[in-house]
DNA sequence: CGCCAGGCTAGCG
DNA sequence: CGCTAGCATGGC
């Protein structure tokens, strides 16, 4: 087992971590003290959290401006990525219009950032993110994981990777529906099929935001809404604005302007309002006004 | 019991 | 094009 630490304290805008691991753009991150996942929790400002990356256990916490971790191997650089440490947020803010609900947003809690997480767990979480509830979706992801996983052991405990394309299409669509998947099942089975066959584009991926949300949405289960959270928060398109039924009535009550009747010329007014990167306004919209 | 959940698809007009 | 019923499941 490696340790190690991060100084957060040079990073532009801070960070915060439970804000950023439980506020559903990863579902892969569970807290120690058991799975409240999606609860509003006053503080759990320093728990640990654990998940499965690139083959390694790792933990992590935040005190104050450290960020400290334990893992199978060393995942330093990992962190910096997988939570976009990189990013300016002051810079972030100050490209967008400055008005009161962003503002609030911002302050409660300032150092929530957008995740980078790997595509295709991204893909999959989406897709079953449909008609459930964050806690819900966090369940399904980690139950696919344990069900088709490669197995981990750390601290004489076993844990499981997210399944990869491979391992997920040789599920039966029947074992999914065990699993609680339902009507999603043989979405996840067919775009798990179209990945471990090659039937996607990387080019098309990584060819710009409207490339990727075309190329998203040939996979079943993907419509306008999962493609967005997938080109956000699995590719690192900043432009992706996702319209959930919460952030449609976010706009409604908070930026009446920019509620549009359809999903594509609402994300427009969107982007146009917030400028490039206003998937980050999204998220801290979507985090703070959800309650 | 009814309603809703980080929607999508098929099938209408 | 736009619009809507149906979809599985569990929690409140």
């Amino acid at each position: 087992m490696e340790t190690g630490s991060l100084s957060l304290a040079d990073v532009p805008g801070g960070f915060d971590l439970q804000a950023t691991v439980e506020s559903a753009q990863s579902f892969r991150w569970s807290r120690a003290d058991g799975d409240a996942y999606g609860a509003a929790t006053a503080h759990g400002g320093d728990a640990w959290y654990h998940t499965v990356a690139d083959g390694d256990v790792v933990w992590v916490r935040q005190v104050d401006d450290r960020l400290a971790w334990r893992a199978t191997g060393d995942v330093a650089d990992l962190l910096v990525e997988r939570f976009r440490l990189g990013d300016d947020l002051d810079a972030v803010f100050a490209s967008f219009p400055t008005d009161e609900p962003l503002a609030t947003a911002r302050a409660a809690p300032p150092g929530l950032r957008v995740v980078s997480d790997p595509f295709f767990p991204t893909l999959v979480s989406f897709i079953c993110s449909a008609r459930l509830t964050v806690g819900r979706i966090h369940a399904l992801v980690n139950a696919l994981a344990e069900a088709f996983g490669d197995a981990v052991e750390a601290d004489g405990a076993t844990y499981h990777a997210f399944p990869r394309p491979a391992q997920l299409a040789a599920a039966s669509e029947a074992a999914l529906r065990d699993l609680g998947l339902g009507f999603r099942a043989p979405y996840v089975a067919e775009t798990a099929a179209m990945v471990a066959d090659g039937d996607v584009s990387r080019t098309a991926l990584d060819g710009g935001y409207e490339s990727a949300r075309g190329e998203l949405q040939r996979f079943p289960g993907v419509g306008p809404k999962v493609a967005d959270c997938v080109a956000l928060f699995g590719l690192g398109y900043l432009a992706a604005v996702p319209i959930d039924t919460w952030t449609r009535r976010i706009l409604e009550r908070h930026y009446p302007d920019l509620a549009r009747d359809g999903y594509q010329t609402t994300g427009d007014a969107v982007r146009e309002y917030f400028g490039p990167r206003a998937g980050y306004a999204q998220t801290y919209l979507y985090h703070y006004f959800r309650e």
